[in-house]
DNA sequence: AACATCAGCAACCGCCCCCGA
DNA sequence: CTCGGGGGCGGTTGCTGATGT
């Protein structure tokens, strides 16, 4: 007797995501929000499960992210945390705002649990801190508080000026922060610090497909006019870079 | 240059929890 | 109080690009 599953498994589309429905689930979102996953990809028009749509819009699409390399200081944070409330890597994620409990989970058996295993006992400076906040937590009741009651922390961490390479530092997203010197939570703060749902609301503003054509039409135009066109991937290449390097954007 | 192996990451799966009827 | 549905979470898989031989 298992529970009903949660879409049609023989109409529903697997695998990755097509820049297609990235816009079409952006879009929707952006424009109705999610009030219910289970009935947004019929009426986004996506052959796709809900969950899978929440996944793709929690783990990539959403504008918040933060993408790029985990500097030093993440990976100490997610490595104190690991150490006190183990693999609760949504709890984890809560204290790293714009990363997701996912890049996290992965990190985390990439990196960071190769690390402890080598070095089992590499800092117990601030376990106490630690401990004492998780204790806190606990009596608050989710990891949610944990992110309220660092809040402080977190903007000196925020203020960080140029965070020690890491080990994820030389993996494949380097290429254009390493240009820099740069980690990503910097530039992005420092030279997008209005990006927000409003941010994007505007870039999506157009319901009917039309506008969305003209959209598209002028991110192309952009990447064209900052030289983009040979070495871009897909948009959310285009706008990662853009990010990274923190270059004006040309008019459109 | 071609093949094998490894590493990183996006995505899926299934279970659990919470909330509303 | 119970039950069902939806969302969230953690574990795992499999694809892809990088690196080594």
């Amino acid at each position: 007797m298992g529970r009903a599953p949660c879409c049609e498994k023989t109409s529903v589309k697997k695998g990755p995501w097509s820049h297609q429905e990235d816009r079409i689930l952006m879009d929707y979102v952006t424009l109705h929000g999610h009030p219910n996953w289970r009935v947004l990809p019929k009426l986004a028009g996506l052959m796709r499960c809900g969950k899978s749509c929440r996944l793709r819009w929690t783990n990539y699409l959403r504008p918040d992210i933060k993408r790029g390399n985990f500097s030093k200081e993440e990976e100490e944070t997610i490595m104190q945390l690991h150490k006190e409330i183990g693999n609760r890597w949504s709890a984890i994620a809560a204290r790293l705002p714009g990363r997701t409990d996912n890049e996290i989970k992965n990190v985390w058996h990439t990196h960071l649990k190769k690390r402890v295993k080598q070095n089992p006992n590499p800092n117990d400076a601030n376990t106490s801190e630690f401990q004492q906040k998780t204790e806190e937590s606990k009596e608050q009741g989710a990891g949610l508080s944990l992110l309220e009651t660092n809040s402080s922390s977190q903007a000196s961490y925020n203020q960080i000026d140029s965070p020690q390479p890491s080990c994820t530092d030389v993996s494949s997203m380097t290429t254009s922060t390493n240009d820099h010197n740069l980690c990503m939570d910097d530039m992005v703060l420092e030279n997008f610090p209005e990006m927000d749902d409003e941010f994007w609301s505007e870039v999506f503003s157009g319901e009917s497909s039309g506008e969305l054509t003209g959209f598209h039409e002028s991110i192309g135009q952009l990447q064209s006019g900052c030289g983009y066109e040979s070495n871009m991937h897909d948009d959310m290449d285009f706008w990662f870079n853009m990010f990274t390097r923190g270059e004006e954007l040309p008019q459109m």
